[in-house]
RNA sequence: GGCCUUGUCGUCUAGUGGACUAGGACACCAGGUUUUCAUCCUGGUAAUCGCGGGUUCGAAUCCCGCCAAGGUCACCA
């Protein structure tokens, strides 16, 4: 049987990093056994639609190379694949359902089902629905319809009941049903809740291998009671650890940056986000830490999925970040930088800069505070220079520099020149270039000076050294 | 609170009864390269393996109990 994987988000809004990280591991299981992965749209809460939410999860997706072989927009035999356009499939099997006494329609007010919880709460029992509806009579029913009432429909769950299965990641997993609640179904609106309508459309589309966040294991069970009450094949299931927050409750725009489109904008590339992702969540056989998408599909395996919550570092993962970055060849860079680069500057000349900054380089929009001084003439800040030397000493660096820059150009020549001199009048040579250093660039920290100072060129040199003493 | 899941350096993890004086990575610290920063190289600090019992010649690894954290209990997904 060929392996069908999905992720089957919530369009609720920008693209949430949980979503890509589960998409990692359905793609990569879906790929390696040269099965399907399928972009299912959730949309049954219609009070959380956001609109063109469907194209930015798609987007993101095709931002780490994840590209969806069933989707809205891709189509497929298995369609459609947004919920809300799948409402009389709904219908007709929920039907079947009650049909075959496995559900119940209820007609009970939201005022009734709060005071029963209240009640409950109170007793300290489990909140549940009390099956009231359920003993109604067949004329009871019809009268309510023709009145019309608005109804739900339930399924009858049967407590004492133990569900059992094989999670490929935590192993076997027991639940009592006497926990569960008598599931929604179909929901007064129309729209299926979302067990009724993932149940159905897995099964419809065929899904084999249900990989997804560990928030569900809990109605795991009540899925596979309404598989059982289909009558339909139960696919496997693989529970991913959630990623947490510093304070390790489940990761937030509270304590996180959760959006996509975040990480987008920081300059972070989706080879280095998506390795940090699996780094979190999978350990790889040789204990690589740096590895592509490519070399995860073929060496991944469900035993080497971790169980517990990673916390989110992003220190780790401005390391890795840095780490492809450095992989890059200087045309690359130029291309990834584009967008986020303020300054116009001409090619050959951001070609030799890059070389100089790659390697200081974390994430993308850093770049223009990288550069800034090859195209600015920088502030200086007299007392930084002044609590390295005297302000005599800085004139002194100053005018020498100057001469022996306006004689000889900038060059190795120039270097020796200047540092023997620095030498000889007894200077401390890392402060008698720091001067220059600050006085060219307006920073402390940069590439090697007389690398940085041949691209800013002669002329603008000499105006920053004048301007310095 | 009930149920479920998880528990190894600050963080991510390796580890499936003896090769564990618990290994690696990030972060941190020190040294080297260097006129600064970064890269790179070398070294270091850091986990009594959640706690307590047991099984065993031997336990991070098996068993029991406890504790802690997280998730979940809706006409949200």
């Amino acid at each position: 049987m060929r392996v069908r994987t999905r992720i089957a988000p919530s369009p609720t809004g920008d693209p949430h990093i949980g979503t890509i990280y589960q998409a990692l591991f359905d793609y990569a299981y879906a790929k390696q056994n040269k099965g399907n992965f399928i972009l299912r749209v959730e949309d049954t809460d219609r009070e959380r639609f956001v609109e063109g939410a469907t194209q930015k999860i798609l987007s993101s997706l095709k931002w780490f190379s994840i590209e969806p072989d069933e989707s809205p927009v891709h189509g497929g035999d298995f369609g459609p694949y947004v919920q809300s356009e799948r409402l009389d499939i709904y219908k007709k099997y929920i039907n079947d359902l009650i049909l075959k006494k496995e559900a119940y329609l209820c007609f009970c007010t939201k005022e009734r089902l709060d005071h029963i919880r209240e009640e409950q709460i109170k007793n300290k029992q489990q909140p549940k629905y009390d099956k009231h509806c359920l003993n109604l009579t067949k004329k009871e029913i019809d009268d309510l319809i023709n009145k019309g009432t608005p109804s739900v429909v339930r399924l009858n769950v049967k407590p004492g009941i133990d569900i059992i299965f094989n999670d490929l990641i935590r192993g076997e997993i027991k639940i009592k049903t006497d926990s569960f609640d008598d599931q929604v179904l179909l929901k007064s609106d129309g729209y299926p809740t979302y067990h009724a309508a993932v149940v159905i459309d897995d099964h419809l589309m065929k899904i084999t291998h249900i990989i997804r966040g560990e928030e569900w294991i809990s109605s795991t069970p009540k899925h596979i009671l309404l598989y059982k009450a289909f009558e339909w094949d139960i696919p496997m299931f693989a529970h991913l650890s959630l990623l947490r927050n510093r304070d390790k409750s489940k990761i937030s725009k509270r304590h996180n940056n959760t959006s996509i489109d975040w990480y987008k904008k920081e300059g972070y590339l989706p080879e280095a986000l998506t390795n940090y992702l699996l780094l979190l969540g999978w350990s790889h056989p040789e204990g690589k830490e740096v590895y592509s998408l490519d070399e995860f599909i073929k060496k991944f395996s469900f035993d080497r999925v971790s169980k517990g919550g990673p916390i989110f570092d992003i220190d780790k993962l401005n390391w890795i970040n840095g780490v492809y970055i450095r992989s890059k060849s200087v045309i690359e860079i130029k291309k990834l930088i584009k967008p986020y680069l303020i300054y116009d500057i001409e090619n050959k000349k951001l070609e030799e800069i890059i070389k100089l900054i790659q390697d200081r380089l974390k994430k993308l929009s850093e770049i223009n505070d990288l550069i800034s001084f090859f195209v600015e003439t920088p502030q200086i800040d007299q007392e930084i220079l002044e609590n390295i030397i005297s302000k005599d000493k800085i004139d002194e660096i100053c005018d020498i520099s100057y001469k022996t820059i306006e004689d000889k150009g900038i060059n190795r020549d120039t270097e020796e020149t200047l540092r023997n001199y620095a030498i000889e009048k007894g200077y401390n040579i890392g402060d008698f270039f720091m001067i220059i250093r600050i006085v060219t660039t307006g920073k402390k920290a940069t590439p090697p000076l007389f690398d940085t100072l041949s691209i800013i060129g002669k002329k603008e040199t000499l105006k920053r050294l004048k301007n310095g003493r």
